[in-house]
DNA sequence: GCAAAAGTGTTATCCCTACACCCATGA
DNA sequence: TCATGGGTGTAGGGATAACACTTTTGC
């Protein structure tokens, strides 16, 4: 059953960076490739856009496929279109990123023994395609939209301590921040407060935990 | 000569939003579609991307035939794919912004008696398509950008008063701006210099002329 | 001389940054 | 009791925002 048309159409797909928080470290999920081109290697999730499905459809749908998740934070990040990007024919990829909070990772990725799996964005395998450009290029957007909006909040489990935050604040902006400027700064926001109730682990004062106000919510700072 | 695949493929597009300064006001270039649908209707000018360039020199094809410029800002802005965008086929179209500086507009739309314009975008015609939704990200995306980047200097001609300047940020940012803050701040950003001459027009004190010191650099602010 | 836009400084306020010690707990 | 991370306030500096009058010109 071929399709046929007048001029050449490239094939379009969507591609998306999965994070999440695993062991207080950033993580973005990968499938390892079962076909060639690249068969073997890790990349991002993604495929082909259905003639009938939007954009965002077809990134909902495959962020469904690959972590049970839906409803999570979802942004178009930018498309890429290289004509060789892709040895096998011109593709054309919208990518997509998601923020998972770190309480809903539960996925499939956990039960299939191999080929899906979460890492730390310190430490990438090498990455199929123009992979590695996509996730950079998705890095450097979170890291951005950390600075001026509440989007961090997206990766947070339904009771976190600041500490945890603050955590992951650094991880992303990669430099170390003072903790009672970046209390202040955070309370002051009125987009968290305390459930009341405390985290007890190992030889130190408890943690108050905090939750997300308003989940649906991203403000923009200032 | 057919083109065949063995699943069905959209068409891929760009389209742009080329934005210059005429009569202190910012502009936009809009094409009179000459040919169905929405015939007679104004478009933003774009085109398919052919399959052997790149989604960026597509932008860049399509800019140059509309305006005869080229190295001037160019930026993705977004990927727009409603399945029904286009009434004749599935067309996904990669959504570019250009900015002209005001000096450089001769182009083929003054030519042109009929079929292509500038239109202010205050006083904008119906759109066809999507382009209405397309025009409303590209503005909302260059107000953004003129508040933490120096973008808005793209815009300039070779020699420009700090009054015309100050008229552009109040108008991407749709309100006024204090004088004396405006130049004191710009000043500081050490990105634009007194060419030295100045403009007499009018009954009343001339302007000091100023230019931008590197025309290829778009600082972030801060 | 008058109307019109160009040009020019100072002050108060707010925000950001730097910085050090006590607290509660588990072992 | 000690090691560990949790929790808290203040002061100084820099940036931002508010604000009004003089200058130069064309007519």
């Amino acid at each position: 059953m071929p399709y046929t048309y007048d001029y050449p159409h490239p094939a379009v797909s969507v591609d998306i960076a999965i994070f999440t928080i695993r062991n207080d470290e950033l993580n973005v999920l990968l499938i390892k490739r079962a076909e060639a081109p690249f068969r073997g290697e890790w990349a991002l999730p993604g495929g082909f856009v259905q003639m009938q499905e939007s954009l965002g459809a077809a990134a909902e749908r495959e962020l469904l496929e690959e972590t049970g998740v839906s409803g999570v934070y979802l942004e178009q990040l930018y498309t890429f279109g290289q004509p060789d990007r892709d040895p096998r024919e011109r593709v054309i990829t919208v990518a997509y990123y998601a923020l998972i909070p770190s309480d809903q990772v539960e996925l499939r990725a956990a039960s299939d023994a191999e080929g899906v799996g979460w890492f730390s964005v310190e430490r990438l395998p090498e990455l199929a395609f123009d992979h590695p450009e996509i996730l950079e290029t998705a890095m450097d957007r979170l890291a951005a939209k950390v600075e001026y909006s509440t989007i961090a909040l997206q990766l947070m489990p339904a009771a976190f301590t600041l500490t945890e935050l603050q955590n992951l604040y650094e991880q992303v902006r990669r430099e170390p921040i003072d903790k009672r400027n970046f209390r202040k700064k955070i309370l002051a926001l009125d987009v968290i407060e305390a459930t009341g109730e405390e985290r007890r682990e190992g030889p130190h004062r408890p943690a108050k935990l905090y939750r997300v106000i308003d989940r649906s919510r991203v403000d923009v700072i200032k």
